[in-house]
DNA sequence: TCAAAGACGGCAAACGCTTTCCGCAAAGGT
DNA sequence: ACCTTTGCGGAAAGCGTTTGCCGTCTTTGA
């Protein structure tokens, strides 16, 4: 049996409401609805009033995509994160779709779990989608790739590890002043043994954090034996890991750096297992301060470095490309602060007295 | 190689390959492209293989908002919870992203911020975008507009808490049960005094859960005085504040169960706090089983959720609405289970032998 | 009073794609 | 050999917007 066919009204389309009924509701053509709702002046304001009011009766939204073709601007921009289950990725990507959507985007979020295929099919998946703009917060995109993109001039933001162009936007976290604050801040206690947990050093910034803490040691005259460089992975299994491994040395370091704050917590859980007491027999600090860093046991000393401002860069950038019209005038740069958060997981080193260290300065020798 | 400059199809667009180039590159018609592409099984082999091979030539990227225009499906799909930053949630997205994408579908992520109005242009936003379809995992959806959606037979998927509506599909988590796991573990080691701390009662499933602890307890015959009903925020915060509360109390329950994950671990850390031990002086039970819970200090005894199976559901049900013609058979559930996974926050009562549990009360010494 | 100028709103052409319809050619039946 | 059936490719009609180009109606200066 073949259904109501006879009802010409009832179609078998979604029951959207168009640019069209509302023209018919106000009485005016589709152009002078358009004309309104983008707010242009040459419309007569009681007949936009008109048409607002039509719209408001008929429950109009425009299609976006609609408007993505005939504008060639889809309002969408990509976000490229490593691990959205990273503690750390969530909180920026909150910021920058609360920015984003600030200025009329959507956002398509996605992680590439440091896998490079996964990485290509994604940027393919954005692209696709005809996103204006992407952010790379991550590393390890193909160079080739982004070079393509650059010649079109597609708006690309990187964070600190770009590839060598022009014509991108990078944000620049220092790490080198983030790192160097964190071993200052150790040294100056009168830790002397300091060792750094990195992130996977296949990858180009946790390399860059590991060089800003060599750089930062040998500014202080401090050595650093390379069973004090272990490698993580940037999440707590890899700071658990390489916590152990430094628990097994035949001496313990007084203190120990870590490249993230998904680091610091897997050592000092790796710590706590084994008793060692943090701060007492061993400092350690962070890097990032991801809100649960504060609420660590004891609370994380870390390197905090702004979410909401690495976002608020990104975006900016982002609409800075996509927006003008004019080529963009070569690579520009935005420089991310850091800035030192002490709270309890770092002390003076067992033996060494409060009263001797204060008043010391950090480039201090002799223990 | 074009030899057309005068061709008037030029234009200064960004240089975006459209179905048009491939046509001209295979030889062929633009209409044969796109049947090449979806598939059809119309066109001639070896023509299609050339239509492909073309495509490869040219880097042609199918325009997927011209095909949502014209299909009327964006092959996008909708995800609300409620806070990103909540490790929860990142969990689930990952989980949901990977099947969607596995679908062809991308995915818009929002969170409410557990805030209505927030929530209330999200949705709009994501209509707007034409979404086919969306998964709310929070709670507190307006009544009206969810009326208006399911009325235009609009895809939605509801987890545990959905507006009383039929030709609605919900995600039931068995909070019942897995409340229950919690709570009859813990009477098992011998507990008899149980606080529960839970999520902000203004929400439906949060209230959920706290009535499934109260006929658990009562199932037991067990009584709950109500200063061992404390009321948290589903965060970290929330499970300070509230285990403060407890731990104010004249004398403190021997075990306490938490409506979520992240508030246990706020429980957690109050009590690491006030040095109480933990499970000796009282046993912590959570629920969710994030991925930090088996890190916690203890490692947290938890009542497990499987987020793939929620997302597995979610996208399963979304797509039965998208891409089924006929109208739904009605409200249509899913039932998530729970399982209870036990670690080392939870033991015997302080004072209750293990030999002595089954069967005698356990006995307690002061403070 | 009339014509020129100016406002303003409507028509219609894209945007890139899918899909229906149609014509042409080849295949098959008698 | 003729007529019917079938298969496959091309042309074209939209999908819901925006926007350039005109036509019309109002305003204003001489």
């Amino acid at each position: 049996m073949s259904p109501s066919k006879d009802n010409p009204t009832e179609r078998r389309r979604p029951a959207t409401v168009s640019i069209r009924d509302v023209a018919q509701r106000a009485g005016v053509s589709i152009a002078t609805v358009s004309r309104a709702v983008n707010h242009i002046s040459t419309v007569n304001a009681e007949l936009a009033q008109r048409v607002w009011k039509a719209i408001e009766e008929v429950g109009y939204l425009p299609n976006t995509q609609a408007r993505a073709l005939v504008s060639g601007r889809s309002k969408m921009l990509g976000l490229i994160v490593s691990e959205i289950t990273n503690p750390f990725f969530p909180e920026l990507v909150q910021e920058f779709e609360n920015l984003a959507v600030a200025q009329g985007y959507e956002v398509l979020i996605g992680s590439t779990n440091y896998d490079p295929a996964r990485t290509e099919s994604l940027m393919r998946r954005l692209l696709q989608r005809n996103v204006d703009g992407v952010a790379v917060m991550t590393f390890g995109v193909e160079e080739d790739l982004v070079k393509k993109l650059v010649e079109r001039e597609f708006p690309l933001v990187f964070v600190d590890a770009a590839p060598d162009l022009s014509n991108i936007h990078v944000l620049k976290v220092d790490y080198a002043e983030g790192i160097r604050q964190g071993v200052q801040h150790l040294a100056a206690l009168g830790h002397r043994r300091i060792a750094f947990i990195s992130g996977p050093l296949t990858q180009r910034s946790p390399r860059a954090r590991r060089e800003a803490f060599l750089k930062s040691m040998a500014e202080l005259g401090l050595k650093v034996p390379p069973e004090h460089l272990v490698e993580g992975s940037h999440n707590m299994e890899g700071g658990i890991t390489a916590m152990e491994r430094l628990i097994a040395l035949p001496e313990l370091p007084t203190a120990v750096m870590c490249s993230n704050d998904m680091t610091a917590i897997g050592a000092l859980h790796a710590l706590y297992r084994t008793t060692h007491k943090v701060p007492e027999d061993i400092s350690v600090v962070g890097f990032d301060d991801i809100h649960l860093a504060q609420f660590m046991l004891p609370p994380l000393t870390t390197v905090q470095m702004s979410c909401r401002d690495l976002a608020a860069a990104a975006v900016e950038g982002l609409r800075a490309g996509i927006e003008q019209d004019h080529p963009r005038h070569g690579r520009r740069e935005w420089h991310i602060p850091t800035r030192l958060v002490v709270r309890q997981s770092s002390t003076f080193p067992r033996g060494s007295l409060p009263a001797l260290v204060s008043g010391t300065q950090p480039k201090r020798s002799g223990s």
